[in-house]
DNA sequence: TGTACATCAGTGAACGCGCGTTCACTGATGTAC
DNA sequence: TGTACATCAGTGAACGCGCGTTCACTGATGTAC
């Protein structure tokens, strides 16, 4: 009989890739070393090429795994704001917004740690972090308040890539100050009435 | 008697440093090499180091460079919108979201080509960069309506250079429309009334 | 105005290093009987 | 259940390359007299 259990080739693959992704959200492109994500798999380099064709094969894989995990971590914290009486757009710009994701950028969102080097990724790279782009979109469309313009999502989701791009670089009280003005404006602005 | 023209290693350095603040914003921190910036001024790579104590000191000049010379740019542009008699603000936040500086990063704005990658430079490099991302809130501050919470500045400032990046990232016709809508999203939510 | 010399900007070869990639090999896993 | 063998995941040394950096040198600029 065949299990479908994991097979150890499998289960390798997928810690090297999660390592992958949190040194890609937390080093950016260039901070993606082969030897260096190895090793913090618990393996030697030489075993990476039986793996992926290339170290930009890792690189897709890497951001389709930051995306997905991103999106868990944020559902679930929504979820828990939802259950406290808050509507979906307030519990996503409060979740996104958050000082936690400020200071995690290792588990965050990848569009926040990477957009203004995904416009010169390789064709293969670029077009995982055009994928990502469009998710985070669509996420922030389904979250508006009835009756909004479902083109303002883009703009909502470039206001909170942003402000958290600039907090995480300011860092300190400033950066926390930036958010919270941010989270203020993006609510009051969607708010009804 | 003494002049006060600029000597000719002094054009050269300027040169050099005129070189670097365009790859940087085309190609990213990782993307400004040593000997390619000084093939492009005309100069051998080898005659670097009587410029520059090293590629980071190059690095922080670009950055000032880059800041300075976009921030002329969006000056000029400005004023042109402004003797149209649209509102500092509006002139502002067309300038920057503008197809233009949609389409041409090299000239642009630093901060919209580089904030993702700014909170992992090295010391000097990453005082640099928050000292442009300051200034860019700075501006944005002083063209905000009257009455306007000052706080808001830097939420404004971080939904423009969001909306950029997500645009590039995404480019063609769906980058337009983001842009657009966050021009609209922008210039509504701080209009009088 | 012309010559002799010192200064200085830029050249080009060389360095050590870390990177992505390749490959012959090893030792463990799992199948056949 | 036990042995023999094939498969396969991972090892570790080696490669070519481009990078930032150094340095002895050259040829042009400019000063002194």
């Amino acid at each position: 009989m065949m299990s479908n259990a994991p097979s150890r080739k499998e289960l390798t693959h997928d810690r090297i890739v999660d390592v992958a992704a949190r040194a890609l959200r937390r080093n950016g492109y260039a901070g993606v070393g082969v030897a260096e994500v190895m090793k913090e798999a618990g393996l030697t380099h030489g075993g990476f090429y039986a793996h992926f064709a290339s170290r930009d094969a890792l690189l897709v894989e890497a951001i389709q795994r930051a995306g997905r995990d991103s999106a868990a971590v944020v559902a679930e914290r929504m979820a828990r704001r939802q259950a406290d009486g808050a509507s979906p757009f307030v519990a996503l710009v409060d979740v996104y917004l958050s000082d936690e994701h400020l200071s995690a950028a290792e588990f965050g969102c990848p569009v926040a740690a990477l957009a203004s080097e995904m416009p010169r990724q390789s064709d293969d790279v670029g077009e995982a972090a055009r994928l990502r782009v469009a998710a985070l979109v669509d996420r922030v469309r389904r979250t508006l308040p009835e009756g909004t313009d479902p083109a303002q999502a883009g703009a909502a989701a470039g206001a909170m890539v942003g402000a958290m791009q600039l907090a995480r670089t300011l860092g300190g009280k400033a950066g926390k100050a930036l958010l919270a003005a941010a989270r203020q404006q993006l609510i009051s602005q969607h708010s009804v009435g």
